[in-house]
DNA sequence: CGGGGGCTTGAGGCCACTCAACGATAGTGG
DNA sequence: CCACTATCGTTGAGTGGCCTCAAGCCCCCG
């Protein structure tokens, strides 16, 4: 690798990871707090003052035009760390998508420990380039898949990262998720309902988030790879 | 800033600047090397041996699906460094666009080098952090903007980077801005079409490819902005 | 002067969007 | 417990923006 960070491909990291990997003694005090649903945890160009780590919950990450519309570069789940661009000024809004528990951890204690500590900054690199090979894969996607490929895509994405039982309930609404591929809801509706009349889904009663993947080979087909 | 690094906001990094800013004594051999209009310089998932920065000319770097549909991600010109994404392989193809002169350093180098000195790994973070801001920027490019609003994007990203004269000579073929904007060729030249009868934009005769900027207020306009 | 690549422009089509109606679910308060 | 409401999701009808297919022009270059 690039700079060396064993191991750290194969396990998410965590704040402590990023804090604790090191000999260093400092020790950072992890705060929780808990957000209810739909509420902003911050704003796009507020000072970025802290860094989180989600605990229970899920986030959306946005920007917005002046006219409303709405893209979502990345939802936040258990174990993902966010909040930590290079830079004085967050570069994204983000909110809860359900009520939410994080761990904060001050930036100006990441800074000061990634001064000290190469490890620190070495793990912050790391998590960096993780986020670009998201973006970078997610601008194929919005660019150049059709609305079939983007949502077999997305589901695979949430299949692997939610990594719940036989049902996968998806913590977002579809406006969400037409947000996240660069469609409209009713879209993302439609392909849902095509990809279940294909017998690739199934639905739970009493909830539309609840989806059973009933043949991953098949849907893995519908969504075209590099 | 998270991580400290003065100043590099202000100016573009040099491969220089990766380096010799710190008190390291290591000097990096750096070669030189000339591709020929459309070659590659390295295909995605090739081990990622070299890190680059462009001495002349321009390069693309894009992603592929298997029936041929692409994604440029970005374009590096003059100064800009590129093929340094944190892992063992390339995440994308990358071909000179016209004839292009590329100074290369072996990524094996800067590895010690980072191993070392911490200001090396602070100088990838930042830089990494740039890559990653025009990615999410992007993102909304691509999922949320219209045609006209793509190529007026466009247009105003490439007259700030390519400090020229009054006429800005676009590298690219519209192949190229197209595969770049998430639109085909025809939707470009139709919408450059459109802004010069709007009086915006003018073409320079005997070549299509060096554009006239004569309302930038106006072109800016068509770009909604966040 | 012929050939080829790049660009423009037109005609028509399709995929995703818009607008709209309806159903289902969950939360609220009487 | 049952309206009542708001939110979310599905589905249909019709539209439109961008794509596809195609022709023709311009410039470069042999």
């Amino acid at each position: 690798m690039f700079v060396r960070t064993a191991g750290q491909t194969a396990r998410p990291h965590t704040l402590g990871d990023i804090g604790m990997t090191s000999g260093s003694n400092a020790v950072v005090s992890l705060n929780e707090f808990t957000y209810k649903q739909g509420t902003e945890i911050y704003g796009e160009k507020e000072p970025a003052d802290y860094v989180y780590q989600v605990k229970k919950g899920a986030v959306r990450s946005y920007k917005l035009l002046s006219d409303g519309r709405r893209q979502i570069a990345a939802f936040h789940l258990v174990g993902d760390i966010f909040g930590f661009a290079n830079g004085e000024l967050h570069r994204f809004t983000t909110e809860a998508v359900v009520e939410t528990t994080v761990r904060l951890i001050k930036r100006r204690s990441l800074d000061l420990m990634a001064d000290s500590d190469a490890v620190v900054t070495r793990n912050l690199l790391s998590m960096t380039a993780n986020n670009l090979h998201h973006a970078e894969d997610h601008m194929l996607l919005l660019g150049r898949k059709t609305s079939l490929e983007k949502v077999a895509a997305f589901l695979i994405e949430m299949d692997r990262r939610l990594t719940a039982a036989s049902v996968m309930t998806l913590p977002m609404p579809r406006r969400d998720v037409a947000d996240y591929l660069g469609l409209t809801l009713e879209t993302v509706s439609r392909v849902l309902s095509q990809m279940r009349r294909a017998g690739v889904l199934d639905f739970i009663s009493k909830s539309q988030r609840e989806i059973v993947i009933i043949n991953r080979q098949r849907l893995a087909t519908f969504d075209l790879q590099g």
